[in-house]
DNA sequence: TCGAATATGTCAACATGGCTGACATAAATG
DNA sequence: CATTTATGTCAGCCATGTTGACATATTCGA
């Protein structure tokens, strides 16, 4: 497979120890690392994007339609605080989303000022078959890597900046309950 | 709060392996991971962008400086190959990059069509800054996650388009080669 | 040697998806 | 009832991608 990890001169702090951060002097740049996230990443994201195409949208649809999937009627606030862009921004694709019958708005039972969002049937479709297609890329990745998921999985969380780890945990806990449940 | 960083035996799996029967797809979408890897490579990228706000440049800098300082008078072309942009996107930050001295450009030895690109002192020591922040999250999430850094390296790899993969490695390799040629 | 191909640069226009600021509206809340 | 909150919207700017057309210098092949 790949001899591309052939890096010397690497054999330190990699292991037990130190869980705050070691000691940020004399590491090695892991410029085989960053490029591999760079490369892995574009074509992660990637996949999604020639689907995307059909329907005029890109990647910002796919991350709204992605989120509202996940989070059936979710508030604009809260998709706002995920995304981390503004309303303005959201506002675009959104309505595009909305006209193309993607996504549809209710009004909030409890307060009314709110517009919950979540997908149609055809929203549904659609944010399905973009899962897939990333679902595959991590079924042979880490099929081929000899990774398990769980390692995949802890990984990439542990990527994340530490003080958000947590809001993310949660985040995907409680979509993956909604979903379950409204599905059995 | 059910931590997704615990050991493996204790997580549930939130997506996937479970065979719940007659699937259109057969697998489930591994949300879970979709999801970490969005929020992993935004954290991952966001390190550098406070860096490079002193200079007000992008990530489309960060891009060119780091494919710069990593390949030594690269050809304009070969760059443009990897970064998979058109001239016309690379000129505007390639303009911004040379006029505040962090890349100069030499005439083709060989083919004096050609402009190589190179960083210079100023370019490789920003460069350096901004690895060396992915460089400390990487060696923090590998410490973190209890995986090896081969398996971190074979993981993301894995991650790329198949056909893609063969020239990633051997630029890697290349790059690799030619910096420890020059520093040592 | 000359014409074609190549490497690069540049101008112009446009698309996407971020942003700020300002303001409007309806509903909740004290 | 006054204020706050949730959301929407208009207007304009910025960063970074795109296509198309064309210019220049240099190399290369017949």
């Amino acid at each position: 497979m790949a001899d591309i990890n052939v890096s010397p001169a690497q054999r330190r702090p990699l292991s037990g120890t130190a869980v705050t951060g070691a000691e940020p002097a004399g590491r090695e740049p892991a410029y085989e690392l960053i490029e591999l996230m760079f490369f892995a990443y574009r074509d992660f994201v990637g996949d999604p994007d020639h689907v995307l195409e059909r329907y005029q949208f890109g990647r910002a649809h796919h991350r709204v339609l992605h989120f509202v999937f996940r989070h059936p009627e979710i508030r604009v606030a809260d998709l706002l605080d995920i995304l981390k862009i503004t309303k303005q921004s959201l506002a675009r694709v959104l309505k595009e989303l909305i006209d193309q019958g993607f996504i549809l708005q209710k009004e909030g039972q409890v307060d009314r000022r709110q517009r919950l969002l979540a997908v149609t049937d055809k929203g549904k479709a659609l944010a399905l078959e973009l899962a897939k297609l990333q679902t595959e890329r991590f079924a042979r990745a880490i099929a081929q890597s000899g990774t398990t998921r769980d390692q995949a999985v802890r990984f990439l969380y542990a990527m994340i900046d530490p003080e958000r780890r947590e809001d993310v945990t949660r985040m995907i806990t409680q979509a993956d309950r909604a979903l379950r449940g409204k599905e059995r």
